[in-house]
DNA sequence: GCAAAAGTGTTCACACTACACCCATGG
DNA sequence: CCATGGGTGTAGTGTGAACACTTTTGC
């Protein structure tokens, strides 16, 4: 390659936006932010940075997390959507924007660091309009969400450590957008095997009555993907 | 974002590689070729092409197909697989690979096209070594194909308009990668009523036996996929 | 005693698997 | 007449969907 046609083709920016699912056990939610400075400074946007060229997307998202939500990266699965290219969809110039999304457990810790950086969240299906074309990565990004849960058990990153049926449950119906039977849930989950009892129950205090709490076997669902095993749903 | 930040970001280049699957009939292959210039000259790579600021990615894969094979547009399924980012996976610098996959029935104009700009197509899995990421790359695309087979019906994009069902199978099965029994296969592909017979037939001179031909229902698909609609397999 | 949430089985329909033989034709 | 490839049916198994009542306990 020439030298002119270096400076021909390296002008292009980097950027990598972030759909972050966390889930506190009742509604999945979305976190969005208002934007401080132009271009289109006061409009809602997912979080995102740009990429300088000697930094590696990961490493970019992995920062992006720690900054806005200092989550703990053994507890959150972070996959790569796909990038967004548009010619025109950043005013600066070309700037391809290579998007991922994450799932987290909203702990109070999480809570008590997105609301200092002023960070707000949505529940998944009422996400405000957003600027660029965020609106587009949103969707796409609940697209493969509810494929990939359907899948693979990612949804447990969304959980505790451990967590009642009805609570797996309810995130499982919150990423379909539809009403699960109760009965046939517990079925299938047990079925599956990949859910232990851990002895413990909830706080009796809590609720009318305790419910027994499982969590994951990892171990046993990385023996199962490495055959090639597929979750279910 | 001051001048000083947009000299910073604004020095990545953009290209594209794509993964192009032909079927002839007979095997599935991908198209790959051996490099003209530094760097990695004389190395086998996939077809691909630096993208100028200006130009869409959507646009650069297009003109890629139109060069390299003169493909028909319409008969033609193309995806964005995910962007490629790794810091050093060029010497030239950071450049992003947003690659893409497509899918084309290998009629004998293409093979003739391909010849002439020395394109080389390899059997879907005796793909050799290639040079910069683009392994990963193959490999990727291979796994797409895989899930997207099993559940949207693309494979009709690598068929002519009318088909046999012994040759639609002999396509899933090497996009599969395994064998499938002749009469559940069918019992399937019927069930689905997403395939129409034309009422013509082989050519009585080529075949021992004539057999009937087929084309796939794209109306029914279009409605059904609407509905949120499956595939199957 | 009642509201709220946990927990539990059965039946039916459908889809997937495995499996073997006859037919038409060209050579 | 035989080699090649097209075409066909059944039985068994497993999975998904629909559906209702009992138990515990805080108030």
């Amino acid at each position: 390659m020439t030298d002119e046609e270096k400076a021909k083709y390296f002008q292009v920016a980097l950027c990598s936006s972030l759909v972050l699912f966390g889930f506190d056990g009742e509604e999945l939610k979305i976190l969005v932010y208002k934007k401080l400075n132009d271009p289109f400074k006061g409009a809602l946007v997912l979080p995102g940075k740009y990429i300088a060229p000697t930094v590696s997307n990961d490493q970019a998202i992995h920062e992006l997390l720690i900054e806005k939500i200092a989550y703990d990266e053994h507890q959150t699965y972070i996959e790569q959507l796909k990038a967004f290219t548009k010619v025109f969809r950043n005013p600066l110039g070309r700037v391809v924007n290579v998007a991922y999304y994450a799932l987290v457990k909203l702990t109070p810790q999480i809570q008590e660091k997105v609301k200092s950086q002023g960070g707000e969240w949505y529940a998944y299906d009422r996400v405000p309009d957003l600027a660029f074309d965020h609106n587009e990565i949103v969707q796409y990004a609940k697209e493969r969400v509810k494929r990939r849960v359907k899948r693979r058990p990612v949804g447990f990153n969304l959980l505790g450590d451990e967590f009642t049926i009805a609570q797996l449950q309810s995130l499982y119906e919150k990423a379909l957008n539809r009403e699960l039977d109760k009965r046939n849930f517990r079925k299938k989950i047990f079925n599956s095997n990949l859910i232990i009892e851990t002895g413990n129950t909830t706080d009796p205090k809590q609720h009318r009555k305790v419910s027994k709490l499982y969590r994951f076997d990892e171990e046993k669902y990385e023996k199962l993907s490495l055959k090639g095993y597929d979750f279910l749903f």
